[in-house]
DNA sequence: CGAGAAACTGACCAGTTGGTCAGGAAATCA
DNA sequence: TGATTTCCTGACCAACTGGTCAGTTTCTCG
């Protein structure tokens, strides 16, 4: 394994555990096992680095957008394969997806945070059918958030992280009332 | 108005806005219009700053604890209340309910996040009934951190925040059903 | 008025931040 | 082998961090 996939690694974990305006080049240089001077010549800056970061899961993230703004959700059996992928997402990238969500207040400070807001951004509207309706928005948000808490449970209550397939079925069921996705199907042609 | 006062709600609004740690002493005397030596002639320390921002809402988080811990919740008509007198917790709190949230990962840096966690792992106990069931636990994480969402919906979408009176009527739903305290009245005596 | 307390300030401190740079190892390739 | 590119480092920089302190202004109250 190549030592910029490792630096990217500890990147992840550090941002998403210890906030990215406290996790110091110099910190995550040690925990690498390397310089700092070696971080800034692989990534360029903390920004670049950040961007680096989240790059695969904000990929992932638009292959789900572009395939739910595709199928545009209407048929029941879309709408499960969509909270289904987007489960896996969670899964896959808490890490990345953790960084994003309680770094709302650096959007425009980071370019790749930035992407990410576009993409939430995208992805809400699909959900609410082009509509933008400001409650229907405001409930994906409050799903996404809610979701991702489940992830990082280690956080506001302490508790330990759960066992994986019980918070995969959590997370599923969740999402599906919250989205109002599980009933059969309401209109959705506009 | 004292001047006190004014430096505790800019230091709410840039707590909340900007993060703990991206905050610093200047900026919020700065803001305040006064000077650095001035915020810390009254605080103390930061930490301090932060304790005497948060304290209001954590004593109000308390008295909610503590008549949710009375009750027992056993009635339906006791958990209506109590969703009530939270979401206008929430709603009255925003700001530092805000910081509590995104700020997970500094629990041990600074007294009243410590308090705030436990305060919640508190209430967390008390809708679980005492059983400190691993799944409701997490679900109650996810309702509040969902909750909070909502209130900083300037967040991830960037969408603006909502009318008051529908935000207040959303929560209250979306809690109600989360927490399962909708329907009529599951067994909850130990 | 005048004394004492409270509020406030600029200058200063040591430590850390992100970032640069000249140069040394290590790998690659002829 | 030697030349070249890639990887990596310590030393250094200006800017900023939280915090201290000696001294000044402003308020309070007799």
């Amino acid at each position: 394994m190549p030592n910029k996939e490792i630096i990217l690694e500890i990147a992840r974990d550090k941002f998403a555990h210890q906030g990215i305006p406290a996790t110091s080049v110099q910190d995550i240089a040690d925990h690498s096992g390397t310089s700092k001077a070696n971080v800034l010549y692989h990534f360029s800056s903390k920004e670049l680095l950040l961007d680096a970061a989240l790059a695969p899961a904000l990929d992932a993230l638009e292959d789900i957008v572009a395939g739910a703004q595709q199928t545009l959700l209407s048929r029941s059996s879309d709408r499960q394969a969509f909270v289904d992928a987007f489960v896996d997402f969670l899964l896959a990238h808490r890490m990345s997806v953790q960084i994003v969500v309680s770094h709302p207040y650096l959007a425009d400070s980071a370019q790749s945070l930035q992407r990410a807001q576009a993409l939430m951004h995208r992805l809400a509207s699909v959900l609410a059918d082009h509509t933008a309706d400001e409650t229907e928005l405001t409930r994906f948000g409050i799903a996404v958030s809610g979701a991702t808490y489940a992830l990082v449970s280690v956080g506001i209550l302490g508790i330990e992280p759960m066992d994986p397939d019980k918070l995969r079925t959590l997370l599923r069921d969740f999402l599906q009332s919250t989205l109002h996705l599980d009933a059969s199907a309401p209109a959705v042609v506009s």
